[in-house]
DNA sequence: CTGAAAGCGCTTACAG
DNA sequence: CTGAAAGCGCTTACAG
């Protein structure tokens, strides 16, 4: 009994599951890869066989032959972002779909820990990676991934070229703040924003351009991404101080929230907030958070087919999708509040 | 120039590295996992060779040979709640340290998923997985993974048996409740936990001992852990209702205190409210969160080495560990108040 | 330290 | 469909 348990748990190998079946090792092999080549009859004996003794395909002995580990590498800036764990939660589900592994790694930001997960990830051999670009990395990456000849694609925060997907950062600001703008406020300050990457960048020209169109001058909060260090800033707001607030993303306009409600004013009625991003929290948020929607999620899912695009189509040049968003109006930019008197 | 590239793009083996610094193939093997039986000349001659042509070591390659992959499959039941994204983060953080490289799987409390991955996982072949088990994982999960010979560890959520991380959650809301009855309280009701597994159940009682020991009645309001329905089921709750709500976890205290502000009623005021968990946003909450503080983190990375031990000496009786919880006063519960009235 | 050799479990091309 | 064989890039044991 007790060897008979030591001989189960010997490795079960094709040649095993081959016997079992009664066929070739090579017919077992073309089977388990459901090769058309072969009868149903065929493939389905020798699925039994291998359910039988318990047979578990060995991908990294495959990988060595065929050179695909169907292995992906994940780069993710800061996984404690509510966005950027969204935007993982979407690639994990696509690249499952196209039957690959991720590979997580959490650079937390730190350009140097994404290069030795770059190293990692390549001696795993993963047939791409997929990159959120931690603040501060060269652009250059994109010229070494290219000499390394390892498929990549960036996500969200992207370079002047390489496959990537990601918001339209400008367009969407400028969505927000022609909101504002329709609804009367004339001081509108941007809150956070404060890293330099292409992201700031494109929100703050979206609010910037579309401020400058209408004639009026910008005013700049900067803050790091960060409920606390929002809520903070806000406090301190002089009460002269603008009358609406255009945040970087939806954890600020949390944050200022929380700042607001310290204050004792109510955002959407003593001082108008748009976030951006609609995360899972915003549309339950108190208020409910009038915001620009990307779906993190989607993006996500963009992303990791753009990348297996690139691994199954090298010579194609690579896709640049920017994701239109759409403006969530609910109640923190105080919309709701106008319509009642309208209608009154 | 055409040509040298190409040639540039050839995979350089070990082989090639051993030419290159002039010295054996199996001193270059030996040299590039840094063997201390080699002279520190030749080691270096060795890695400056790689370097030179940029060789790359091929994990998949070492693991036909070695059996070991370096990876671990971490299998996270809801990547998009915070409490797990910070958890997700000190698992790979720890493992990454110990050089090993995160497979991830986001379950989304789907026990089929978890299943599929598991497998997915296998084929891999991981040297390990890490498991936050999906709601309804069968207990038997554990005696599968036994008889895979796969080592594992569950992590937060756990079973009967088996290597194990986790919070001592009987004690942490023990904590949270003799807290609310000093403070003076008699309706103290439970919100949230209407998920059925070990973690419901061992906050579910820590609170109903309490209360019993105290002569007190139980009340609870099951909701599942979101935001939106924690704050729905706050704003219907009874004037002549409970004075204090011990919640689930923070997320659930969150939504119960965006509920209350929409009511006009503020936390640690007009109603005492504590949490669970202690993720970020909790010390910065308006008001500041009064919750049990277990470290997702820490809890990740306790879980990564308890694993890591399985590996490492799977002779040894695995290791089950109850993280000690402590109670983060803040404002939410009404403590500060007190305090004040007692200075005043 | 050298050098030749076997083997991990697949894939793949080939003659039958 | 069969059956034998080569090869992916390592590790490892061994005689020198």
């Amino acid at each position: 009994m007790a060897e008979k348990q030591f001989q189960a748990m010997q490795r079960v190998r094709i040649k095993d599951v081959a016997r079992e079946a009664g066929v070739a090792l090579s017919t077992a092999a073309l089977a388990l890869r459901d090769d058309s080549r072969l009868r149903d009859e065929t493939r389905r004996a020798v699925r039994d066989a291998a359910a039988r003794l318990g047979y578990v395909y060995d991908r990294s002995a495959a990988m060595m032959r065929s050179g695909r580990s169907h292995t992906i590498g994940l780069l993710v800036c800061e996984i404690t972002n509510p966005f950027y764990a969204e935007l993982t939660a979407g690639v994990e589900e696509a690249l499952d779909e196209a039957g690959y592994v991720t590979l997580l790694a959490n650079t937390s930001e730190s350009a140097i820990r994404q290069r030795r997960m770059l190293e990692r990830f390549r001696e795993q051999s993963v047939d791409g990676v997929l990159i959120m670009p931690a603040t501060g990395t060269s652009p250059s990456l994109i010229d070494e991934l290219e000499a390394w000849q390892l498929p990549h694609a960036t996500v969200v925060r992207g370079f002047r070229k390489g496959a990537h997907a990601g918001p339209d950062n400008r367009t969407g600001m400028r969505l927000a703040t022609e909101h504002l703008l329709r609804l009367g406020h004339r001081r509108i300050a941007f809150l956070g924003g404060a890293a330099k990457n292409s992201v700031s960048t494109g929100r703050w020209e979206g609010y910037a351009r579309t401020m400058a169109k209408a004639g009026l001058s910008t005013e700049h909060f900067p803050c790091q991404t960060d409920i606390g260090e929002a809520a903070m800033l806000v406090q301190d707001l002089p009460r002269s101080g603008p009358t609406a607030l255009v945040c970087f993303n939806d954890s600020v306009a949390f944050g200022a929230t929380l700042g607001l409600l310290r204050r004792g004013l109510t955002p959407g009625r003593d001082i108008a907030l748009t976030g951006f991003d609609d995360i899972q929290e915003s549309a339950v948020w108190f208020p409910p958070l009038t915001t620009v929607r990307v779906s993190p999620r989607g993006t996500g899912q963009v992303a990791a087919n753009i990348l297996l695009e690139r691994i199954n189509n090298p010579q194609t040049p690579p896709r640049r999708v920017m994701l239109e968003p759409t403006l969530m109006i609910r109640e923190s930019c105080g919309a709701h509040l106008r319509a009642e008197v309208r209608t009154a």
